[in-house]
RNA sequence: GGCGUGAUGGCCGAGUGGUUAGGCACGGGUCUGCAAAACCUGUUACAGCGGUUCAAUUCCGCUUCACGCCUCCA
């Protein structure tokens, strides 16, 4: 049984979907802007570890990630770099895409762009229109009246009484009934400059909100299972979504809202103005790989906030390296053999370990410690018949469907090296420890470690 | 002001009304020509003050501290 934490209840639920065994899940997206920051993944890598979780127990998955690639901020950087709207957004949605198979982020089902949903958008404010709850500005824009929508603030549990007007918002600049307000559509401005749709209400692009409500009822349906995002989307991005959807269709929106807490680098919020902001690229080039970046992002439970520290992901290194090891081990004893036997008990342990923790609204700490436990009882269990070896392979195999980082990286040895490695085997053999040392750091010196195994030499990336 | 979250050993981080989480780092050992790596092994912590209880890190209350959101930031 899968138990995840509703925002919505504020409290554990079993994940049952709508419709037989199919999970449609919405999750916000990014605005293509700029490249994405490692802040971003950490709520597309929760979502990752949940999709795959929902495929381990059975569920077929249909995800939904929205690409934002009209705002203010896609057309200030257009307007900047003095690109089309469509050119400049380009660039960041291939950036996106690449960024995602770097850390093995699963893709979702469905990536649409907000520009490509236009129609759809318009067709669900004039819905709106029609129940009385969408109305015109003398600016040309569109707003939703949340004082008509009753359950206005269900889900950030906000005191509606106490909303009064925030000091954050300057009245006098908006022509709305009443500040909270949101818009639905933006009459057109002169600094949107190309960028620019006819609607029934005259020019004017639409409103940030509209766009996720729009294209989840074209993918999933007027009401779906699950929707994801940061904390932050609560309110009032995830809120306005349900009244606009909510509100036009009659309908519940979605069943279940699932949101990650934010990252921290550094123990300090991540910005700008701090200098500790960091796209995923930037990581990288401090020589750091998509997968030790993996495992710091997805081991920390998702509502708790995660602080990255480049001492943790130097401590991930060693800890992927222990799994490695293990690993590598498990393949010496299959040997030719391939065909799998009973798995050992402390193996079956290890996955029933593992997977209560993930059921329990995905507690991948847990599920490490269980894991981490299961390659202990594992090193002790060696030497391991073949058969067995083989299970066990092909359990870690199947956890790496959830995790997946523990299938290690393929390192093409150099042929050199290699033929080092063994002349320095053969030095030792002849006691001549001078050529041995010798061979020893020429190797160390191209970057490589020799590691003296009961089965020879081995050689790993230093 | 409103709503909400958290405080665990050197660091990170699960969990539990009484029994070893786990990872990293560090110490010891096995192995090794010396190393390295690997493996084994050791270190017993739960912010403070009250309360409930035979028993609280775990439940309740208060305090202190930290953090998030409160109109377009994941």
């Amino acid at each position: 049984m899968f138990k995840i934490y509703n925002t919505m209840s504020r409290s554990l639920e079993e994940l049952i979907p709508l419709e037989d065994n199919h999970v449609r899940l919405y999750t916000c997206g990014p605005t293509v802007y700029n490249y994405a920051h490692i802040g971003n993944y950490r709520a597309y890598m929760f979502e990752d570890l949940l999709r795959r979780w929902i495929q381990y127990k059975g569920f077929k998955i249909t995800q939904v990630q929205n690409l934002t690639d009209v705002d203010d901020k896609t057309i200030r950087g257009s307007r900047e770099s003095g690109k089309a709207l469509r050119d400049y957004t380009q660039t960041y949605k291939d950036t996106f895409f690449e960024d995602l198979k770097v850390l093995n982020i699963e893709p979702a089902e469905h990536y649409p762009a907000a520009t490509d949903c236009i129609p759809e958008m318009i067709a669900l404010i004039e819905k709106l229109f029609e129940k009385g709850l969408a109305y015109k500005s003398d600016d040309g824009s569109v707003y939703f009246p949340i004082d008509k929508f009753a359950e206005y603030g269900k889900l950030a549990r906000l005191d509606r009484a106490g909303m009064r007007a925030g000091a954050r918002v300057d009245q006098d600049e908006y022509d709305k009934d009443n500040a909270a307000d949101f818009a639905l559509w933006k009459g057109y401005v002169e600094e949107d400059g190309e960028v620019v749709w006819d609607s029934p209400w005259g020019k004017g692009r639409p409103g940030w909100h509209i766009e996720c409500s729009a294209m989840s009822q074209k993918y999933l349906g007027k009401t779906f299972d699950l929707h994801c995002g940061g904390v932050d989307n609560i309110f009032p991005h995830h809120e306005d979504e349900i009244a606009q959807s909510e509100g036009a269709n009659g309908c519940l929106y979605s069943k279940y809202w699932m949101h990650n807490a934010h990252l921290q680098v550094e123990g300090k919020k991540m910005s700008k103005s701090e200098g500790n902001f960091f796209t995923l690229r930037e990581i990288l080039e401090k020589g750091y790989t998509g997968r030790e970046i993996r495992y710091e992002l997805i081991g920390t439970h998702y509502r708790k906030s995660l602080n990255f520290t480049f001492d943790s992901l130097n401590a991930n290194r060693a800890a992927l390296a222990r799994l490695d090891d293990f690993y590598a081990k498990l393949q010496e004893y299959i040997g030719t053999e391939a065909e799998a036997g009973e798995l050992p008990s402390w193996a079956v342990e290890m996955e029933t370990r593992f997977a209560a923790a993930l059921d329990d609204d995905l507690n991948i700490a847990g599920g490490l410690g269980a894991l981490f436990d299961g390659v202990h009882a594992g090193n002790k269990a060696f030497p391991m018949d073949p058969k067995e070896a083989a299970a066990v392979s092909n359990l870690w195999k199947k956890l790496d469907t959830v995790l997946g980082f523990l299938e290690p990286p393929k390192e093409e040895v150099p042929s050199e090296l290699i033929e080092m490695a063994e002349a320095r085997a053969e030095a030792k053999k002849n006691k001549d420890w001078a050529e041995a040392d010798r061979l020893r750091n020429a190797v160390a010196a191209a970057g490589w470690i020799i590691q003296d195994t009961p089965s020879g030499p081995k050689l790993k990336k230093a």
